[in-house]
RNA sequence: GGUCCGGUAGCUCAGUUGAAUAGAGCAAUUGCCUUCUAAGCAAUAGGUCAUUGGUUUGAAUCCAAUCCGGAUCACCA
């Protein structure tokens, strides 16, 4: 248990004693002391002072002085300053927690509940490559499923391909006009990059043809249609759905040459899954929840055939779930996909890790499938983020404003290979140590960088300014691991029984209170689907660490005594560190 | 227009279940490498927490109004 858990119910039982009256835990608000104040932990005393009758100094000695007679092993001393109470805790305690807990690798783990848990996440077109967007999205649904994996869930990873659709067909008309059979093999450029370019060169094209429609009058929407290499896409996309062999067996190559270009980045960012889905096989599933639909009452049919369900008694619009001409649109696909996985996983939650411009369209799909009568439908949550921007605003892969994510992680290597190179500090280093130390750097800083923030919230990615190995980044906190366990590859901490210790310094102390607090922050962590609370901790702890390394010296330590201390004070730091970072799906090296 | 989200230092962001004098990083200025890795440490400077009013012992945080920015309300996915 937490120290401010056991202490919530110390002061509980202390008030109980003290004046018979029971108060709750959520009364008691309990805070790290501020630095300018004596003590290690504050209870504010204001939010339950007026159920007691007291004055805030007058409850705040009597409980005070009741905490310190009852925890004489507990608490030193206390201080009242206007209404909050500061408690300040023993050495002893403190130092037995880390000589307790310094090698043990699993701490804040939880051990298994028996939720089932679906984190659906990356979820691609495949018609062009990933960017930095994508990695966000990459980057928070793999974290998440750690963190819930870690906090005691039984985790998938799953994927829906959208793998057909108008957008394929764009790609694969452009290039069936302008290839000439070329290849990803016959180009060497890789297979996802290779289409893509096919779908940019249909935008091209396709913004070519309009413009003579538009001189001879036609509106924007019209010659947007009616320009020839748009009519060859939507012929397509009907040939496709005929089953047209030809058109299915190069449907069917250009997206094996697509998944080729995925796997490998992929591999490199570290993204897996239990299940792919695909949208070619699911997306006629929903229709059959049409019927079903009409049959409840949920839904109604409209005078053209087209079916649609009334939201407007919960706040929202009217929604198509069926065209007049009988097919299925997104949402109804959705529905057939919510259901299949049921079937193949029986989840308690399904997380869809989804931008937040598709907040209404969850939103619809829980309502639907809540009036459906689902069972499952209370288990969908949308796992919304914040976009991902340049400071030019929003990246289209069609406009060509975009961060490509190979680009940028390729980019990134090379900043991280010359500064290692300026530094010269692995120069013992096989070429293969280094490219995956290159590698390990680069990802941590671009997975820290877009891990650190609120996902809810969008954020601006500068390409000028780049992304820093300084200060609040991945690359800090991977130093300060290399430079731990260069102190532990000189000399290990011997296990042994707790030896008294008086007179722990500040640093030292402060350090141990933060590593103590990991467990509650992986569970706030876990409880918000917010990696970026480990982010911000992991770094809290390697800034805490580096100051401590700078005024204090573990391996010519004053005493024998303080050496072993703070050899457990290094190796459980590190501990620590690489399992919050490997939360984050951040690795960090041995050396540097 | 309806709904939802946001506005905190020059920039990027913490802090938002109310709690003591609002915090980091970058950028700027200044010190510190003969001692465990300087991708570092220490320090200085930088704030009308969008605005106004309200609730409260206490408001960046809650409520109301206003201003600004974004998303969405498709027979696209």
């Amino acid at each position: 248990m937490s120290i401010t858990n056991e202490m919530k119910g110390l002061v509980l039982k202390s008030i109980h004693d003290l004046y018979s009256y029971e108060l709750s835990a959520a009364d008691i608000t309990i805070n790290t002391t501020k630095p300018e104040f004596e003590g290690d932990y504050t209870i504010v005393l204001f939010s339950f002072v007026k159920q007691l009758k007291k004055s805030p100094e007058q409850l705040g000695h009597e409980l005070g002085a009741e905490l310190l007679k009852n925890n004489p092993g507990l608490f030193t001393k206390y201080n009242v300053i206007k209404g909050f109470l500061n408690l300040s805790i023993s050495d002893s305690y403190w130092v037995n927690f880390l000589y307790q807990t310094y090698t043990d690798t699993s701490f804040g783990h939880q051990p298994g509940n028996d939720q089932r848990v679906i984190v659906e996440y990356s979820s691609p077109n495949t018609n062009k490559p990933i960017h930095l967007g994508h990695l966000r999205n990459n980057f928070l649904g793999w974290s998440v499923a750690e963190i819930m994996k870690t906090s005691g869930y039984t985790v998938f990873k799953t994927a829906i391909m959208n793998d057909r659709g108008i957008h394929i067909c764009k790609s694969m008309i452009a290039w069936k006009l302008f290839a000439n059979g070329a290849t990803p093999a016959s180009t060497g450029i890789k297979g996802d990059h290779f289409v893509g370019d096919y779908y940019v060169q249909f935008g091209v094209e396709h913004k070519k043809e309009m413009e003579p429609l538009i001189a001879a009058g036609m509106s924007k929407e019209e010659a947007e249609k009616n320009a020839p290499i748009m009519q060859a896409a939507i012929k397509m996309l009907q040939d496709w759905e005929n089953g047209d062999e030809e058109v299915r067996a190069l449907w069917q190559k250009m997206n094996s040459w697509v998944y080729e270009g995925f796997n490998e980045t992929y591999k490199k960012i570290g993204s897996d899954f239990d299940k792919n889905y695909f949208e070619s096989d699911t997306y006629l599933m929903g229709k059959g929840f049409v019927e079903e639909g009409l049959q409840k009452g949920v839904f109604f049919k409209k005078e053209d055939g087209s079916v649609w369900i009334d939201l407007t008694a919960d706040g929202l619009d009217e929604k198509l779930v069926l065209r007049k001409d009988g097919t299925s649109v997104y949402i109804t696909q959705d529905i057939g996909l919510a259901e299949k996985k049921y079937e193949d996983f029986h989840y308690d939650q399904s997380f869809h890790v989804i931008a937040d411009e598709q907040n209404y369209h969850m939103k619809v799909l829980k309502l639907i499938l809540q009036k459906l009568g689902k069972p499952f439908a209370n288990g969908v949550q949308h796992m919304s983020y914040g976009m991902v921007e340049l400071p030019s605003g929003r990246m289209k892969t069609r406009e060509g404003n975009v961060v490509d994510a190979d680009d940028i992680i390729e980019e990134l290597k090379k900043v991280a290979r010359q500064k290692t190179e300026e530094l010269g500090k692995v120069k013992d280093f096989n070429p293969g140590e280094l490219n995956e130390l290159y590698d390990t750097i680069a990802l941590g800083a671009l997975k820290f960088f877009l891990l650190r923030v609120d996902p809810k919230k969008r954020m601006i990615f500068n390409p000028e300014e780049s992304i820093d190995f300084h200060g609040f980044t991945g690359p800090f906190i991977q130093f300060i691991h290399a430079r731990i366990k260069s102190i532990l590859r000189k000399e290990q901490a011997v296990n042994s029984q707790q030896s008294a210790q008086d007179g722990l310094l500040k640093l030292e102390k402060e350090l141990i209170i933060l590593l103590e607090q990991y467990p509650a922050i992986i569970e706030q962590a876990c409880a918000e689907h917010n990696p970026s609370a480990l982010a911000i901790y992991a770094y809290t702890v390697a800034k805490t660490f580096s100051s401590f390394y700078t005024e204090c010296s573990v391996l010519n330590a004053e005493s024998e005594e303080k050496k072993q201390l703070r050899l457990k004070l290094s190796e459980m730091t590190a501990n620590v560190i690489a399992s919050a970072m490997h939360l984050l799906g951040i690795k960090v090296p041995e050396r540097m």
